[in-house]
DNA sequence: TGTACATCAGTGAACGCGCGTTCACTGATGTAC
DNA sequence: TGTACATCAGTGAACGCGCGTTCACTGATGTAC
């Protein structure tokens, strides 16, 4: 096989790369223009190869976008994971995932849009791939960004939450989190001199949100 | 003018209402597959009309699209400003705002997308409907969606947020309403035995984002 | 009441385009001997 | 080391389709007289 020179870059008949070149094609074209706007012959030509060829690697045009989809479940599982495992206390561990997810729909907005709008694969495992049980990838057991988020809350409140179940209160983080990536990529966040940036707002919105069940305020 | 007899109904080489007609067919297809999957000629065909009658009442296809979003953003004002001067407490009433929001976005997902993905029209005055400065409407000011928010959590809570901002508040509020309301849309909301549903998660996480205000918990 | 006419909403045929996909093919690669 | 061969990634031409949009037109409507 010929040196591997990067995604975009090519030489002679054979690619070298076609597959994850496709992949990473879809993802910036998407990440531009969304789903609807992303066409195979786009990324095609960004690659410097026939619309065709794009068939000797996927099965189509969906299949291309689940797997960017696919790819993206795996990167921000990846990305939480990290901020679960880095240093410091609990609590700056968990405020450290936060900014992982903010950080992960911003800097990977193809991803992003693909993962929630990958239509469900017709005999592929799960639909919902944040929060389903953990499936195996290559032999070992992978853990999902919602399983990720539980543990979290957890470890930095191991006195537990007295009357509320722990996946409440994250699903309330996980739908604050999700909402305040949305209105930021979508540009509809509010900014000015006074307000909060998103990783502010999030910061203390969780908070807020743990607190208010800690004191079994909910 | 002829008789009026509902939005797909028509006798004669006219129409009769198709403007009314077109919007409401671009809400249905937009609701059931996007804003990508809606196309002017199924819209035309539900209506009963050749696609070309559209650009006698449309700039085309972009203007219907807009339209669409901005009767959402009508719409949903006008349910939220309902709420908020609904009977009951002040509390009761905020509370009616966030069912009121969910029940929007659930009820009219062909207006809730359109909002959220109409590409900013050139020339046209806002593209942040939501809490851009009220704008005109036939004279009268309009109250936005926002500024109805920020009303309500005066209202509810005159003794007001010792160092915080309401807008603060308020954005954080409305980031958790549209992201529960996204994930649910897009069926990425963890449901089962024991686990709330969206109008108990956004009334428990509002009230917890209130208080932990309150108490300069931020 | 009847007729001529202006208005304009909707027709239908056509357009150019770009899409996703197929197919028989070709040329580069690496392996067996 | 050299040659024959199997493999298969990528070609390029073609397809059928449905899209948004245009245009000269037609037929219904309502108004002026």
């Amino acid at each position: 096989m010929r040196h591997w020179r990067g995604p975009f870059d090519r030489q002679g008949y054979h690619h070298g790369n076609l597959k994850e070149a496709l992949i990473e094609a879809a993802q910036r074209f998407i990440a531009e223009r969304g789903i609807g706007g992303f066409t195979l012959a786009d990324a095609a030509k960004l690659v410097g190869v026939t619309p065709a060829a794009l068939y000797r690697h996927f099965r189509g045009r969906d299949a291309l976008v689940a797997e960017v989809a696919f790819r993206g479940y795996d990167e921000l599982a990846k990305r939480l994971g990290r901020a679960l495992q880095s240093d410091g206390t609990a609590l700056e561990r968990f405020t450290r995932m936060g900014e992982a997810y903010l950080a992960f729909a911003e800097q990977e907005p193809g991803f992003y849009t693909a993962m929630f709008s990958a239509k469900p694969t017709e005999g592929e495992a799960s639909c919902s791939p944040f929060w389903a049980k953990a499936v195996e990838s290559g032999g070992k057991p992978a853990g999902n960004a919602f399983d990720f988020l539980v543990k979290a809350l957890a470890d930095t409140f191991p006195e537990g939450f007295q009357t509320v179940d722990a996946r409440f209160i994250a699903i309330e983080v996980w739908a604050l989190s999700h909402g305040i990536a949305t209105l930021d990529a979508a540009g509809q966040l509010p900014k000015g001199p006074g307000l909060p940036d998103k990783y502010e707002l999030l910061r203390a919105g969780v908070l807020a949100l743990v607190h208010g069940a800690l004191k079994g305020k909910v």
